[in-house]
DNA sequence: TGAAATTCTTGATATTTATCAATTCTGTGC
DNA sequence: GCACAGAATTGATAAATATCAAGAATTTCA
């Protein structure tokens, strides 16, 4: 299996190989650099993008100053679902934080998939579905946790970031203000 | 268009009548006495039901209390999409606050939808991505917003649930202890 | 390399929200 | 109507988090 196909597989979970692979083929390897905007908002989104290599940010303008929503990283997808799905005005930002290697299908292609693979819709609306848990997830962190908390799992799931992004935007993408992450990391250093 | 089918069609969208009214076949009427539970936490979710009168709250229990995520009106559905779309264990409890009057698919009948209606996975597919957009700004709505904007924006949205239901269940909905949203609502009365 | 720009940290303070305790209010059943 | 239970409000205080300002550390790039 290629490393494309893994990361399509971990999100759509194709029972077919040959799907799998006629799903892969409609993805283009593409390379962004630092700074990039992939989209922009207002804008619709017209592509799908499996990341490869590099750190994606998705944030938005609120008032006078940005509000991270996410950091994508290697092995996840990228897109602004709501505008990729409906074709509406996109809401969010993506800026590449690094240079990027990703694989991208855009919209047309992603929807004639339904051609090709006969359970696409299925594998879309369990695509969906799992977006939808993961975000329900978020919503979660919020309504049951404290800002602690919520910096306790992110060490614990990707203490990665903490290396790569400034901590400006993980801060923001917590909910909380730069001063008060570098304030949290401090407690639990020590 | 029958009551029941506006409802289907607010979430689902059916472009044939012929579908729409296949749909509706499938929901049974069905009530539900005040207290009742519909789900509860590490069961399976087995039903999806539309609200004709009455109020469910969706809420789970953390520690030593209950959060509430969602209070459900009439018009609206009410399941736990994670657990009925993946069969897996509910993480929340829905409960009648009042006697209510449902329309109710159960799992099977639901999954047999594709069967009958040929478009079914792709009218499918589109409503759980409303339903990822709804939660999306749930998820805004906390990062963009103070307690007391989520509060203003409740009021605006939806004012009757202030009447109805028990305020300690919005406040936890909302994000705050019942004594904040009490102050809240005398600081905007004054 | 070194200067400039950006980011991060730290301290002082203000604001927001939670907690705890005491009433008050409201609805329910007898 | 009255007593009771649950709910809501209020007050006092504590905790969490934000804001503002200054300085330190790091990164960028000519």
């Amino acid at each position: 299996m290629t490393e494309l196909e893994q990361y399509i597989q971990n999100y759509f979970d194709v029972g077919e190989d040959k799907d799998l692979a006629a799903i892969a083929s409609c993805f283009v390897p593409n390379e962004v650099r630092k700074g990039d905007y992939l989209l922009k908002e207002g804008r619709i989104c017209n592509q799908l993008s499996f990341i490869h290599s590099g750190l994606i940010r998705i944030y938005a303008i609120k008032g006078d100053k940005e509000v991270t929503q996410w950091i994508s990283t290697p092995g996840y997808f990228v897109t602004d679902l709501a505008s990729f799905t409906f074709g509406t005005p996109a809401r969010w930002n993506m800026q590449a934080l690094t240079d990027c290697e990703l694989y991208t299908i855009d919209r047309e292609r992603y929807n004639k998939l339904g051609e090709a693979v006969p359970q696409w819709h299925q594998l879309e609306k369990l695509f969906i579905a799992k977006c939808f848990i993961i975000l329900e997830e978020r919503v979660n962190s919020h309504l049951f946790m404290t800002a602690e908390e919520r910096y306790q799992q992110l060490v614990a799931k990707q203490p990665e970031l903490f290396n790569q992004v400034p901590l400006q935007y993980l801060a923001s993408m917590l909910g909380m203000t730069p001063e008060t992450l570098s304030r949290l990391r401090k407690k639990a250093i020590s």
